[in-house]
DNA sequence: TTTGAAATATTAACGCCGTTAATTATATTT
DNA sequence: AAATATAATTAACGGCGTTAATATTTCAAA
């Protein structure tokens, strides 16, 4: 009996509708604009059958906070083919930085709003797919260039904390505005890389060139 | 005639009661419960009456966000007696750490929501006191760092962009709890630190150390 | 095929929010 | 005392997430 399989489907058709409906006010207005009620207009229910389908309105967050993440891993798909692993994490931090700046509704979701966090915790997953992938990355990077003598060996999540720290505090202060007084808004996009790359040039200074040759 | 000022010392008083209330629900039920409609209750006025001292909530958010400012200057004042640059930039980067830490609300506030920089603008004072003296404070001593050769020149803008992005990026993350995955929860202000260490040690082995004996 | 239960959807309502318009009460000036 | 300006209030608009109670539809068993 297709039965109760073809009912499921039904379920899982409306429930796409309502993340479509998500999604497009999501990329139109923002996602302070995403509301229950906003959604059951355009899908046309009334808004109380949107709790048929998911708990609540941070179940619907927490979905356009995985797209996000996926679209910023599929940008770092091409890192792997970068030999100099000193390279692949700054090629990394441009991209998040590049990411941050295309998509500021994705990255506020993504890390700035706590809602997402709260429903990851509710959910208990032990692990999280699609964000964890993204640190992983970061972390084993650094780890190859400490192995590779190109950093010094140190604590990695100290390390790791500081890279991510620094472009996501670029990004973060840059979307809600805070450089523009300390430099003209015009500027800030090339000062931000221009930041990265001091950070990079660091590292490279700190060991014998050998190592790095390969840039 | 005194009466004109009593009326605005009266005014003022009202002001005054509304600044408190908001005062009052900011610490103790942290910003997002500030409501006009809570002001009011406090006051004992109805909530359009607070429209008749302020033009909207986002002006009383910003005076919130103005005394944030200045818990955070007089936190720094202490800095002065440091001779050594990098040191002081090294105590200002914790200062700045351990501030958003213990005062996550007025962080939040300060540097991570949109509405104070928005209302900012409209009121477009050319300056603005507070934020640019610690703006200037933090450009002051990296200069002071490059001319005694402690830093190598470099555009002051990038390199205070990177470290104010850092030590942000270190505190936003950990207040929205996107470090918990990275790090064992209480593992995270201490590898916080760790990561200023970190990237301060990168100056240190960068020139050469007679510079930095004081320390 | 009718009946009755389960699944699906809706309406009404609760308690919030910021803000504006219209109205009433209170002072001040003429 | 009357007219005017100031201060404060009530009522209302349009929004929000969410829950409880009610209605409708679907579908298996009698």
């Amino acid at each position: 009996m297709g039965i109760a399989e073809r009912k499921e489907k039904q379920k899982e058709e409306i429930r796409k509708m309502i993340l479509d409906a998500s999604m497009k006010l999501f990329v139109e207005e923002g996602f302070e604009k995403v509301s229950i009620r906003k959604i059951a207009d355009i899908i046309q229910y009334s808004p109380t059958t949107i709790y048929l389908y998911f708990k609540d309105k941070n179940e619907i967050l927490f979905y356009l906070n995985q797209v996000g993440f996926i679209k910023l891993l599929e940008q770092n798909k091409e890192l792997t083919k970068l030999q100099n692993p000193l390279l692949r994490l700054h090629k990394m931090g441009e991209n998040y930085i590049r990411f941050g700046l295309e998509n500021p509704e994705y990255y506020d979701l993504m890390f700035i709003q706590p809602a997402p966090m709260e429903k990851l915790a509710e959910l208990n997953l032990g692990e999280w797919k699609n964000g964890d992938a993204t640190r992983d990355m970061l972390k084993s990077i650094i780890a190859e260039c400490m192995e590779k003598g190109i950093l010094q060996e140190h604590d990695i999540n100290s390390v790791a904390m500081a890279v991510w720290g620094l472009v996501h505090g670029l990004v973060s202060l840059s979307i809600r505005r805070r450089f523009e007084k300390l430099v003209d808004p015009e500027d800030v996009v090339k000062t931000m890389y221009g930041s990265l790359n001091w950070m990079m040039g660091l590292f490279d200074e700190n060991i014998d060139s050998k190592t790095t040759d390969i840039r």
